[in-house]
DNA sequence: ACTCGGTCCTGAAGGC
DNA sequence: TGCCTTCAGGACCGAG
């Protein structure tokens, strides 16, 4: 499930397959993802060069020397597939373009052949993944860039901030931490792991919750992001699979998925217990997280 | 304004 | 060549 981090191994791993190259070929293979795809996105992708790859909470940037910037997410099950060149493939001396692909395969939504002959797949079996083409110079104006809180990793993001962001909030902070108006980019396994690692329970009212206990939310959310990220990028150097599929990582938790198993907090004789909150898993210790 | 639950989608997993 | 149910999840959207 990509998250913040993943998002972010996901950009880096793009980028020097990506920025600074041309797309000599788009091909956008159904009308839509989740929201129809913008009116020509594959006449409007291809001739343009990639100038830069940002990330914004889960959303990819494609900043395109058009002046438009191509918008990305992945959802859920949603994949960045790259596939270097072959030998045979990119432009000939005529300057025709032609590549040696295989055919592209089942939920491969939207094809992008780079000039060098590198084959960019968005593949995404849930199609709960998102592309939009806007003008670059709206900035942050986008429908889906202007809701977001700030980034966790980022200035914005501190005690000051984050203690009048859930002042009197009724929800749970497990709900507040995966709303991303208030906090952008975290999901249901980094706001779990988050919340172990201070001692707080999923359950708690946000607005309840202690200035220092909210405090101490804030460098536990930014450490296991900056760990899992440095965990993306250390799979990422070590990445060497034909398909070219890049994405997912192994990272450990010591909370999420783990129902039923000892508690990794030191001295702990809990069990980790599993929850619903608003129709999505909580893992948490009910014996240290209070 | 705030909060909650429904919805989209497919594939994996598990019960029988 | 098994069928069926349940679950996973991000984020929008409508209901209360």
């Amino acid at each position: 499930m990509p998250e913040l981090p993943e998002v972010e191994t996901v950009r880096r791993g793009l980028e020097p397959a990506m920025v600074g190259k041309r797309i000599a070929l788009a091909d956008v293979r159904r009308p839509n993802l989740r929201w129809p795809f913008p009116d020509g996105m594959a006449d409007r992708l291809t001739g343009a060069r990639i100038e830069r790859l940002r990330r914004r909470s889960k959303y990819i940037l494609c900043d395109l020397d058009t002046g438009e910037t191509l918008l990305i997410h992945l959802g859920m099950s949603g994949r960045m597939l790259i596939a270097p060149p072959n030998a045979e493939n990119g432009r000939d001396m005529l300057g025709q373009f032609h590549h040696l692909h295989p055919a592209p395969e089942k939920h491969d939504h939207v094809v992008l052949d780079m000039e060098d002959g590198t084959r960019i797949t968005f593949n995404d079996a849930r199609r709960f993944g998102a592309m939009d083409l806007f003008a670059t110079e709206l900035g942050e104006t986008h429908k889906l860039l202007a809701v977001l809180g700030p980034e966790p990793l980022g200035n914005g993001f501190d005690e000051a901030y984050f203690k009048a962001a859930l002042k009197g909030k009724n929800t749970p902070i497990k709900s507040a931490l995966l709303d991303q108006r208030i906090v952008s980019g975290l999901g249901n396994i980094y706001v779990c792991e988050a919340l172990w690692r201070t001692g707080i329970s999923p359950l708690c009212k946000a607005g309840g919750i202690s200035g220092k206990r909210i405090a101490s939310l804030v460098p536990a959310i930014r450490q296991v992001l900056a760990e899992a990220i440095e965990s993306g990028g250390s799979s990422l150097k070590d990445y060497r699979q034909t398909d070219g599929e890049l994405g997912y990582f192994q990272h450990s938790f010591a909370v999420y998925g783990r129902e039923g198993e000892a508690c990794k907090t030191p001295d702990c004789a809990g069990n980790i217990k599993r929850v619903v909150q608003s129709g999505r898993s909580s893992f948490f210790c009910n014996t240290c997280q209070r």
